[in-house]
RNA sequence: GGGCGCGUAGCUCAGCGGGAGAGCGCUCGCCUCACACGCGAGAGGUCGCAGGUUCAAAACCUGCCGCGCCCACCA
């Protein structure tokens, strides 16, 4: 036995991590077959700056699901990725390099990225596409070691040999796949349609990645000229799409207008004749009760638009600037073109919140504004990066099907098994709540390429009811440098040539895929029978409207299956008070500070303490407990380990009772643990071994050291090292470094790798055995230990007498315990006194100077 | 506006039909030959409020109040 005269927990991480990786505890092994194995569809982090304190907590629960079945003998199948494709890395490249993508630039092979490496440098560099995404890519690959380091340290028993990342060729390959099939068989489409829109990205969004903030504006009431004679009252918080009003519209059931449907009224400033509809979208009771249709205020003036068949007159340009309009040529009649011209110059060029401004002051001065415009505070779209309110704009897109597969996916939702199960409530809403197709396009770079190019017409337009697909055996490509089969390289961009699909597809359109990515879809199809459909998938809930949705959404159209049978869904970690701990704090808190100060199990420990589904305080005291929970169980197992007397049969009834009681706790903790609910068991496990120290310990001491004979010792040696045994593999998901280095000490191979704890390990005894000896025993002990506590005297002071009042049966148990209380509480002689009470008298020997 | 969750000792939480609990913190002790990075003991609570069901309610039902989150068409 190799065993530390002074054990400590330093250096335990770096030890052991190296040796799992060069042992291969946690290799997958896929010679095994599905029902062998558990998969983990575990989430590729967002490499787009750094991990913080909640990573530690959502990324430490599947880890100890993983350890739980890979120790019942299941062949676990944990791969990791790298979510690196996407705006927020494209952002974090322009900031950190202060360069910019123009897609106009030729690419350069040889770009001398050093150059650029200089943190802070405000100036704009522009970059080729090409270039770009070669520069994100650069920095996401750093930020990767970083974060695999930080996830290494706190003991992800993930397969490192089995990584991928979101922009790599596996993924590319695999998310052009799963379009190139939704493409064929209807489930894909595009579209020229008004969608959401972020002004600053220049990109259209989809409704997942859309918040509601609470925003200032302002009611303006505004008169509209009836061509009859009189005016209509509207109230708008966007005056300035008054030059894209298309009409005006009433509730049809609201009387006071009901006279006015059919008829047409003028806009102010702008004089386009505009008539007056009904639709039940309309809600009598905001504002004036008539709203002004514009193309496009927001998603109900689209409804409004496509439902009451009005035409199309779009002044917001993709900026988020108001457009130079030519009032009186077809489409913009106006009776009035003059005027309308000179109204629209004033505001042309500006953004929203100034040309705002600017209209109200020109309505003012025509007479039009009522009264004050009525500052109100009211929900606003932004995109969830975004600055700015998200405006509706249209543009050609591609979009998923999921409205109509709304009734299949809430049945998928509900054959989840989702953990705690109230979370599924969350998923349900939004399938329910949906309101427009999945936009998966974006207008952006460093993303997964639309594998599509389009036949351009003898005037080079695109034909893009037709595309052209590669055959999905040349996939990945990239349209803009890959030809069409039947072109040459010459004819992009020319008239009768091609074109290529100029967009890249929503980050989630890869992360959607991730059983797939890792499970090796297609490319691996011998790995991927053996690994999917997956058995969890754990997140955090505020993605379940992205990544889960999109992923059920995905394997459905692909596969006609979930992606997996179980959700485990960890919750946020809060600061102090009580809000979702932000980025800004989980900086200056980094997880890898928290690591080194206070020990990976200590922060594992904190972490498993959470249950699935409940925020988390942030609390550091509780990862000191942790770390004192590891040193006891270093000093524990080193006590136990030293004993000299050898072990032998179990005899006495006290070790089998304390056997016994454990044989309970491995019990119910597997039970948990089967139930995702790791806190009870780690509950369980640590209430357990904190008495068996206390208490058990305390009992059993002396006997082992052979007071009572060699038989006795052999007893206890050998119940205190089967304990060991068993608490060690109970604790092992929870503190893989501490089980580690004690198992090390006495057994072969990996702790990791040993079989989960059953009661049958406690031995024969426990069949028949039970706990109440074990539990009498302590209790006289905290009895005899509270009479010295209150006289302030040692521990090891001499007891004369102890006085035990206690009904018949209870007494019984005496017999067993009789001589190892005498040793551990150095007391005389102890009476018993047959009655109905229960208590416990003890007299002290005086002091002896 | 709809939905979900939560309100138990100073803090973090467990308990979810019959004893009000744990850890931390606090107080008071103890160098006891595994551990002073330790050990022992103690104080501390009208279990959010109001009704109801029950022999019995922190737990079940109803209604409030408070907190958090999810969803919802910006007039």
């Amino acid at each position: 036995m190799q065993m530390p005269e002074k054990p400590s927990l330093d250096g335990l991480e770096a030890k052991w991590d190296a040796w799992w990786q060069a042992s291969g505890t946690y290799r997958f092994d896929r010679s095994k077959t599905r029902e062998q194995v558990y998969a983990i569809d575990t989430p590729p982090p967002t490499v787009s700056g750094s991990l913080h304190v909640g990573h530690m907590l959502s990324y430490t629960h599947p880890d100890l699901v993983a350890r739980f079945h890979r120790m019942r003998g299941l062949e676990v199948f944990y791969p990791i990725g790298w979510d690196d494709n996407g705006l927020p890395t494209e952002r974090r490249v322009q900031n950190y390099f202060g360069v910019r993508c123009d897609p106009s630039l030729p690419y350069d092979p040889a770009y001398d990225y050093a150059a650029l490496e200089r943190p802070g440098d405000g100036d704009q560099i522009p970059l080729s596409r090409l270039n770009f995404i070669e520069l994100c890519g650069r920095l996401t690959a750093e930020d990767e070691k970083a974060f695999e380091a930080t996830f290494r340290f706190l003991a992800l028993s993930v397969d490192w040999d089995h990584t991928y990342t979101t922009i790599g060729e596996r993924s590319r390959r695999a998310s052009q796949r799963a379009f190139l099939r939704l493409l064929a068989n209807g489930h894909a489409y595009s579209a020229e349609a008004p969608t959401m829109w972020d002004v600053d990205f220049r990109t259209a969004v989809a409704q997942a990645e859309i918040e509601d903030r609470d925003q200032e504006g302002q009611y303006h009431r505004i008169a509209f000229d009836r061509e009859d004679g009189g005016i209509v009252e509207i109230e708008t918080s966007r005056p300035e799409l008054i030059p894209a009003c298309v009409a005006l519209v009433v509730h049809p059931t609201d009387e006071r207008y009901t006279a006015l449907v059919g008829s047409t009224v003028l806009t102010p400033l702008f004089r386009v004749s505009v008539p007056v509809m009904a639709h039940e979208l309309a809600a009598p009771e905001k504002g004036t009760g008539v709203a002004m249709i514009c193309t496009f205020g927001d998603v109900t003036d689209v409804t409004w638009w496509r439902e009451l068949g009005l035409p199309a007159r779009v002044v917001m340009q993709k900026d988020g600037s108001i457009g130079k309009k030519i009032f009186g040529e077809p489409g913009w009649e106006s009776r009035d073109p003059e005027a309308a011209n000179a109204a629209l110059a004033e505001i042309a060029g500006m953004y929203a919140k100034k040309a705002r401004k600017k209209i109200a002051e020109m309505l003012s001065a025509s007479g039009h504004l009522l009264g004050e415009p009525q500052t109100i505070r009211h929900p606003v779209k932004f995109y969830e990066n975004g600055t700015r309110p998200l405006e509706v704009i249209s543009s050609r897109q591609w979009f998923v099907r999921t409205l109509q597969h709304r009734p299949d996916l809430l049945k998928r939702g509900s054959e989840l098994t989702w953990h705690p199960p109230y979370m599924r409530a969350r998923f349900d809403s939004w399938v329910e709540g949906l309101n427009a197709d999945w936009c998966v396009s974006r207008q952006r770079f460093f993303g997964v390429p639309f594998p599509v190019w389009y036949r351009l017409d003898a005037n080079g337009d695109p034909d893009h009811d037709a595309p052209l697909v590669p055959d999905e055996s040349r996939l990945p490509i990239d349209p803009l440098s890959d030809v069409p089969d039947g072109f040459t390289a010459e004819q992009r961009d020319q008239p009768g040539g091609f074109a290529g699909d100029p967009d890249i597809m929503d980050t989630w359109g890869t992360s959607s895929l991730t059983p797939q990515i890792a499970g090796g879809w297609e490319d691996d199809a011998d790995l991927f029978s053996r690994v999917f459909p997956m058995d969890l998938r754990p997140q955090s809930h505020e993605i379940i409207r992205t990544w889960l949705f999109y992923t059920v959404l995905k394997s459905e159209l692909e596969h006609g299956s979930l992606p997996w049978t179980d959700v485990g869904i960890s919750g946020w970690v809060l600061d102090p008070d009580r809000k979702k701990m932000s980025k800004s704090k989980g900086n200056v808190v980094t997880p890898l500070g928290l690591l080194e100060q206070h020990g990976a199990d200590a922060v594992r420990y904190w972490a498993s303490s959470a249950r699935l589904g409940s925020d988390t305080a942030f609390d550091e005291q509780q990862m000191k407990v942790g770390r004192k929970l590891a040193i006891k169980i270093l000093n524990a197992s080193r006590f136990t380990l030293g004993m000299e007397a050898a072990p032998g049969e179990v005899t006495e009834p006290l070790d089998l009772s304390m056997l016994a009681a454990l044989g309970e706790v491995v019990t119910e903790a597997t039970d948990a643990f089967a139930a995702y609910d790791h806190a009870r068991a780690l509950d369980l496990t640590e209430r357990f071994f904190w008495a068996f120290t206390d208490d058990y310990l305390e009992l059993v001491k002396q006997r082992a050291y052979g007071a009572h004979g060699e038989a006795g010792a052999a007893s206890a040696v050998a119940a205190l090292r089967t304990a060991l045994d068993v608490l060690l593999r109970l604790f092992a998901p929870f503190l893989p470094y501490v089980t580690e280095e004690v198992w090390s000490w006495w057994r072969e191979g990996s702790i990791h790798r040993a079989t989960w704890p059953r009661p049958d390990d406690l031995g024969p005894g426990t069949a028949h055995g039970d706990g109440t000896v074990y539990a009498f025993g302590a209790e006289i002990l905290t009895a005899i230990r509270k009479e010295k506590a209150l006289k302030k005297v040692s521990l090891r002071a001499a007891v004369e007498l102890v006085t035990i009042n206690d009904t018949p049966d209870r007494l019984a148990l005496m017999e067993h315990l009789e001589r190892d209380l005498i040793e551990a509480g150095n007391i005389t002689r102890i009476e018993r006194v047959p009655g109905s009470r229960s208590s416990v008298v003890t007299v002290l020997a005086p002091v002896e100077s």
